[in-house]
DNA sequence: GGCGTACATTACTACATAGTTATATAGTAA
DNA sequence: TTACTATATAACTATGTAGTAATGTACGCC
């Protein structure tokens, strides 16, 4: 009775997704995205954070696919890419972020 | 428009559940459970990890509720206690942990 | 008792990353 | 052009943690 042996590369990505939400303040990002889309500077004063803090967490959510990005001018304006990480958040946690 | 504010302490605790998963080995454990009850050593065997490793990455996997532990003798044996995971990893990862 | 085995824990090393500061880039406006 | 703004990036520091080796602990057997 063989178990199922998951390649290595699946469990490294998987996990490397767990990482990109494994953070307070990209949760408390996706949690302001949940509301509709978002400057760079929005989601500084909403989040309270540094503003190269928050360009850098935003560029993990991108590479991720959780997040998508529209340029206008100087703006730079960021929305949810995937919402399934909602329905996540609510089964680990309750409702945790999605609420 | 007041946008939901999720208090600071439900955002680290959603994040350190994230984090307990953030990592493939642990993953890899997680996906041999899945299968049913192990001992720490058969992990050892299907994981090929040092045993002190195993016994960290189980203490951190039950000390966030997704694993229990039942002992017997000399040995220690883990389960699942929290199937949902694998729901989270279908959803996180097309079907990754749980096939 | 002494010995061996299974697991847990400690101490340590090596590496990854969150946050900050400073700078770069790119667009706007005069 | 110069000056200003919004965002991105680079360099750095500080902290966290995965892995390992050694030791501790608890149980079973002789």
């Amino acid at each position: 009775m063989r178990r199922h042996r998951l390649p290595a590369a699946l469990l490294d990505r998987l996990a490397d997704r767990f990482k990109a939400l494994a953070e307070p303040n990209r949760l408390a990002i996706l949690s302001a995205l949940h509301g509709g889309e978002r400057s760079v500077s929005e989601l500084v004063v909403e989040t309270g954070l540094g503003q190269a803090n928050v360009s850098k967490h935003l560029d993990v959510l991108r590479r991720h696919g959780f997040v998508a990005r529209r340029k206008d001018g100087l703006n730079a304006f960021y929305r949810m890419a995937d919402r399934e990480v909602f329905r996540i958040c609510d089964i680990m946690c309750g409702s945790p972020a999605s609420s």
